[in-house]
DNA sequence: CCAAAAGTGTTCCCACTACACCCATGT
DNA sequence: ACATGGGTGTAGTGGGAACACTTTTGG
């Protein structure tokens, strides 16, 4: 949580289409639509670990009680994934990640009233003096792309901007009310991150190069909210080619020293996925 | 194939969005932004069963050596998934389909370059002697979110479009040239239609009410371009619950007759899923 | 009786499960 | 010495894979 944001007005800054001071705003509301796609946004479930716990990164913008997902726009020239990272960067500092999309988001009746929507801008953009009309391009429906990233939880920074009053990771197990469909994403992304999570190398951004298997072990319960067996997970593990052990043990605490693991190089090939019935 | 085509302009060819002649073409380029959402399209890859072969609907417009899969705007207040169950029923007259979205595209070089797509439409749109400006609301840069059909090839009958020349049902392993990234699209369609062929009863579009193993297996076949064991086959579609054995038989040709079976109304639960990894 | 196509059962093996005791370390 | 927490092995089972002969039917 923080109080004080910088209005350091800087080319970087406009590259990265971050809002810092009340100007970047109106000059969004006003230009925007030269920039961006209208009724189009990409909206990202962002997940951590801390504490062993999963957890999603959570923003309230100015003007509203419920939280968001972090999102932003897709500039005109812009490839989508580009414009994914891109908008992640703004929010997280972070380059380096998971990223994934899983879904086109444009079912909601929250996202379909003109009325609602206008009203939730005008709630926003209130803070600096501005009441969207009708016609605006703020003002109309727009569908959602909905990807989840998993990032280090340490290294993220959210970057202060003018609009946002806080943020939060919250635990996925407790979300509090969310903004329009917010809470269908984070629904849907992790059970596409469940889904996954034996076949792609998803908790590499999660943990340390190098871990124990008791870590990535309450990581794994901690993203399935499901208990495992110490021996059998190791055996899947390592089956599955996922991780490999290491010589190196860790020396902590008043017991015996835990090995170090890290992720297999080579991307694990199908071994864990849908089952392939073969001839 | 038809070279004939209506130019009956009708309230329901309205409300379908359907062009079926040069005046809805032209309505259409230029008051289509009114109804529609700009930058936004949907694509659907339509698979169909026949002679043995799991095929896909292709379409090719006036204008164009490439195919294209069918595909339309959304209109401005009109749910994502409504939208994408019109278009299949303009353009298949068909309500009662297995459809389900998969991806976003908006990555490839194909779509991002003005040039190409103002070149492309000046293609289309000759054939009514409209040429679309720099400005215009379909020159510019479009997504599209894709869906993948299931559905009875018998009962598709593909509506004569003004724009549209010729359309095919196509082998899915030998696809021609197709536009922009539409064979990207398909082949995605493709991968996610064959990891889902065990969970959900994506076969029931696809074949009569009641059919023989034979027949099932052919499809299967078909689908993943795999072969399998008759014995093993059966168990496992049994196993999973997908199919149910049925008390006749069909008595066809010069050999033994084949029992019946029909898909379990109760779809199947999890069983053909991800490996669980349980406790 | 023959050709064509469909029906069916067994063995092997591996991967998943369940389960409990010993070992290393720091205080 | 002891408390804490990490390391490890085995037996049982069930599902997937491989594999070939018999039965029905129409001509």
């Amino acid at each position: 949580m923080y109080t004080s944001f910088g209005n350091v007005y800087t080319l970087r800054n406009y590259i990265f289409g971050r809002m810092n001071s009340p100007q970047d705003v109106v000059d969004f509301v006003d230009n925007g639509h030269r920039r961006y796609l209208p009724h189009l946004s990409i909206d990202c479930a962002v997940f951590g670990y801390h504490d062993q716990q999963l957890k999603v990164l959570l923003i309230r913008y100015h003007g509203h009680e419920n939280w968001s997902l972090p999102g932003g726009f897709i500039r005109r020239d812009e490839a989508l994934t580009a414009a994914a990272y891109r908008i992640l960067a703004e929010k997280t500092n972070l380059t380096d990640l998971f990223l994934q999309q899983f879904h086109a988001f444009g079912d909601s009746p929250t996202r379909l009233s003109r009325i609602a929507i206008q009203q939730n801008h005008n709630r926003v953009y209130a803070k600096v003096n501005v009441a969207l009309n009708d016609d605006h391009w703020l003002a109309e429906r727009t569908l959602s792309i909905g990807y989840f990233a998993l990032v280090d939880y340490a290294s993220v920074h959210v970057t202060p901007e003018f609009l946002v009053e806080e943020y939060r990771w919250q635990n996925v197990a407790f979300l509090p009310p969310l903004q329009f469909d917010h809470h269908e994403i984070t629904e849907k992304a992790l059970v596409v991150l469940r889904s996954h999570v034996y076949q792609h190398p998803i908790a590499r951004a999660l943990l340390p190069e190098k871990f124990t298997l008791p870590e990535i072990h309450a990581l794994y319960e901690a993203i399935l909210s499901k208990q495992f067996d110490r021996r059998n997970f190791r055996k899947r593990l390592l089956s599955l080619g996922l991780v490999i052990q290491l010589a190196e043990q860790r020396k902590i605490g008043p017991h015996r020293s835990p090995f170090l693991y890290e992720f297999a190089a080579e991307p694990v090939e199908n071994k864990g996925a849908v089952r392939p019935f073969a001839a």
